[in-house]
DNA sequence: GGCTATAATGTTATATTATAACATTATTAA
DNA sequence: TTAATAATGTTATAATATAACATTATAGCC
């Protein structure tokens, strides 16, 4: 089960994932010809050590910690670098930022957003790019970014009965 | 054609459109026992104006222009109730809202965004719906309020050439 | 190596979006 | 008319994001 099938479960190896992308982002830069620096790699790490979308600001205090004069255009620079090189999605719904698990493939996002433990998969179902596609021709609309955010608890916290799904 | 079902065309009533939203604004709070006041008939009435998503400030803008002491929570609080009552929609990607075509029914939304011009078409489609629902019931999730923005070019824009739909 | 162009980051200030907390006014219903 | 509730007014501030310019680091060239 890759990470982008489906939510981590108990048998998810969290620490190679995280290499397996810091390295697949640093060959990708590399062929690219564009730099992945250090503080780019740190933010990128970040962004995926919980699985889940982080806040500009959250990103923001921990690299205070770690060097100085990090301000907001720090970590703001660096958040649209990732996604111009398609290495991390914005959830709009979120303001917030998390992984892309697959940044070769360009893709819209669509992700499954846990309301109760905020861990984030990304789907890639050709199915509802698909059905989106054809309502948006039938209007006449020349599809660019689809933007799919749907909120509603993962397999654990929806066992576990954390409140109502609708 | 609904204005739920596309873009307005030239032939689309917008006086009508917008007075016959609002009556039926009022005619919904008057079954559920709520109140549209004067205030929050106005600013739904702001935000059918334009058939495009309104943020809150320039709302307040215009309720400054024709009232004292129109502040933030003014409208915040006015935009909370009319989310509520389903009778407008949040935009997340934009920050804005927009009159919502169709109340009565319980829906997350659809959204059709045109980037060059702002006009914006709500979508129902339960083919959309449906192949959400499949996936992420394929991934254990349980689905809750799915959010859909679609960003690109409405049929006029698209027909002018207005940039690219990718 | 030193030079220059460019890219990346640092720094200060401010814009934009949203909410907290408490005061006042309007409406409902007894 | 009065008490309870709902709605709005008011002041302050939190959270998110960008503008503008200064400095430092890197890459390519001589």
């Amino acid at each position: 089960m890759t990470p982008s099938a489906a939510f981590m479960d108990t048998g998810h190896d969290h620490a190679n994932c995280m290499e397996s992308a810091l390295d697949q982002a640093s060959a990708l830069c590399g062929e690219r010809g564009v730099r992945l620096t250090p503080l780019r790699r740190r933010v990128l790490e970040l962004v995926w050590v919980g699985h889940k979308p982080l806040g500009a600001y959250e990103i923001l205090d921990t690299l205070k910690a770690e060097r100085r004069g990090a301000a907001p255009p720090t970590v703001y620079r660096v958040l649209d670098f990732l996604l111009q090189q398609g290495l991390v999605h914005r959830i709009e719904s979120l303001n917030s930022f998390v992984g892309c698990p697959d940044p070769l493939k360009a893709h819209g996002g669509q992700f499954l957003i846990c309301r109760s433990c905020g861990l984030t998969a990304e789907l890639n179902d050709r199915r509802i790019d698909q059905a989106i596609r054809t309502s948006a021709n039938r209007a006449g609309f020349a599809v660019g970014r689809p933007m799919i955010e749907i909120e509603g608890l993962c397999p654990h916290c929806r066992d576990a009965g954390e409140g109502s799904p609708g």
